[in-house]
DNA sequence: GCAAAATTGTACCAGTTGTTACATTAAGGG
DNA sequence: CCCTTAATGTAACAACTGGTACAATTTTGC
C-alpha cells in the first residue's frame, strides 16, 4: 500500500475536482444555515474553504446554483441517516415509539438541516420545488409509517383509518420546531426545556402522545 | 363636525409623525416577513410607505432599530388578538380544547408573525431577546393555560402533574409548523393538508390528541 | 410674530457583494 | 511530445444598498 492509496484511489496527485465540490458544498451548508440566503456571503464561503471564490462559480454557476446544491446535499445527509433506522420486526407500538424518539434525536442533531428547511420555507421553498433531485427523494418515514399503521390496524392495537402521511405530519411538527424554536422559545420561557433532562421528558411527552393518539379511542360507556 | 374632525382629532393639518411611524411599521413586517432580515431592503420598504428612506433613519435609526421595532410591532398585534380570547367559565376540557383551536386558527390568520418568529429564530433570537418590551409582554396564553390545568386537576378531569408551559410548547408547536412548514411540506406532500377541509381534519386532530394528552392515564388493569 | 425645535426633501457617498474577463497551469489523448 | 480541455489564480468591475450631509419647511413655545 503506498502512501498515495491513503486519499483514496482517486486522482493520482493534485487537483481532485470532486473533493473541490464536497469541501465547498459542505462550507455552504454550514454558512447558509448559519446566516440565511440572503445574509451568507460568498466571499465568507470561500474563505471558509480550500479553495477559492473563483472556483464556486465554475463549479455552481451562481449563488442560486451554490444554495441549490447545499440545499440538496442537506436532505440527502439527513436522508441517509435515517435509513439507518431498521425498525426490524418491532410490534407496530415499539416501532411507532421508537420511530418517534428516532425523529426526535435525529432532527435535534441536525441543526444545519433545520435551519435550511427553516430558510426554505421562509422562500416559499421556490427552491425546494425547482429541484428533481429533492422531490425524487420521497421520505423514508413515510414509507416506515404506512408499514407500521398497517400492521397496527391488523393486529387491532391501533384504530382504524390512520393516515400515515398525517401521523408523519405531527411527528415532524414536534421534532422540527423543537430545534427550530428553541431561540425564541427559550429566550421567552427559560433554557428549562433544552437541558439534557429536560429533552428527554419532552422526548417521552411526545412518544406518548403519539402513542395516545393512535390506540383505539375508548368506546364511550352506555 | 368640520371635515378636519374626521381624521381622529390628532394634529390639524399636514404632519403627523405618529401615523408616519406606523405607516413605516406596518410596511416594514410586511418586507422583513417576506424577504427576511438581510433580504428586505430599506429602499422597498421606503417604496412601499407613503414617505421616504429619510424618515425611516430618522424615527428608527438604522436598519436593525426599525427591525427591532418591526418585530415587537407584531408581537404586540398578536398579542391584542389573544387577549380578545375569553374562556369565561367553560369547564376545564371545553375550555382547553377552544384554547387550542383558537391558537390554531391564530397562527394561521397572522403567517406575518409567524414567519417574523421564524426569522428571529435564524438569528437566534438575539433582537428578541434584546427587546424588553417583548420580555415583559409574558405571552398571556401561558395564564389563561395554567388557569385550565388548575381547575381541570381539581375536578379529576386532568390528570395530576401537568406542565402548562410544556402544554403550551406542544401546542405551538403544532400551530406554528401548520403555518411555518407549509412551503416545504406542500412541496413534498401535497397540498391536501392546507385546503379548507384538510385544515379542518388537522385542528381536529390536534385538539383531541391535546385532550387524550391531559387525560388522566388509564390505570392498567390488573 | 419669532426663534428654536421638530419634521421632511434631495442628492449623494462609500462600502459591500455577486459576478466575470484574462491569464496560467495541470491532465489526458494520440 | 504536442495539443486540446479541464481546472485554478489574479484582479477587477458594476450594481446595489445602507447610511448621511445639507438644506428647506413646518410646528411650537414664548
Amino acid at each position: 500500500m503506498t502512501s498515495e492509496a491513503a486519499e483514496g484511489a482517486r486522482r493520482r496527485w493534485k487537483q481532485n475536482p470532486e473533493a473541490v465540490q464536497e469541501d465547498i458544498l459542505r462550507v455552504a451548508v454550514a454558512v447558509f444555515s448559519e446566516s440565511g440566503l440572503s445574509g451568507a456571503r460568498i466571499d465568507e464561503i470561500a474563505a471558509r474553504t480550500q479553495t477559492s471564490k473563483r472556483m464556486i462559480y465554475y463549479y455552481f454557476g451562481d449563488k442560486m446554483g451554490l444554495y441549490m446544491r447545499a440545499l440538496e446535499a442537506a436532505y440527502a445527509k439527513v436522508r441517509a441517516g435515517e435509513d439507518q433506522l431498521d425498525l426490524g420486526t418491532l410490534p407496530p407500538d415499539e416501532a411507532l415509539a421508537r420511530l418517534v424518539a428516532f425523529t426526535f434525536d435525529h432532527h435535534r442533531s441536525n441543526p444545519d438541516f433545520i435551519r435550511m428547511v427553516m430558510i426554505e420555507n421562509i422562500h416559499n421553498a421556490e427552491t425546494l420545488a425547482a429541484s428533481e433531485v429533492i422531490r425524487n427523494m420521497n421520505v423514508s418515514a413515510i414509507e416506515k409509517l404506512r408499514d407500521i399503521c398497517r400492521r397496527g390496524e391488523a393486529e387491532g392495537l391501533f384504530r382504524q383509518g390512520l393516515d400515515p402521511v398525517a401521523l408523519h405530519w405531527q411527528i415532524s411538527a414536534l421534532s422540527f420546531f423543537n430545534v427550530s424554536n428553541r431561540p425564541t422559545f427559550s429566550a421567552l420561557f427559560g433554557e428549562g426545556f433544552f437541558s439534557e433532562e429536560g429533552q428527554k421528558a419532552l422526548r417521552r411527552q411526545i412518544v406518548d402522545s403519539l402513542l395516545a393518539e393512535v390506540r383505539p379511542r375508548d368506546t364511550p360507556r352506555p
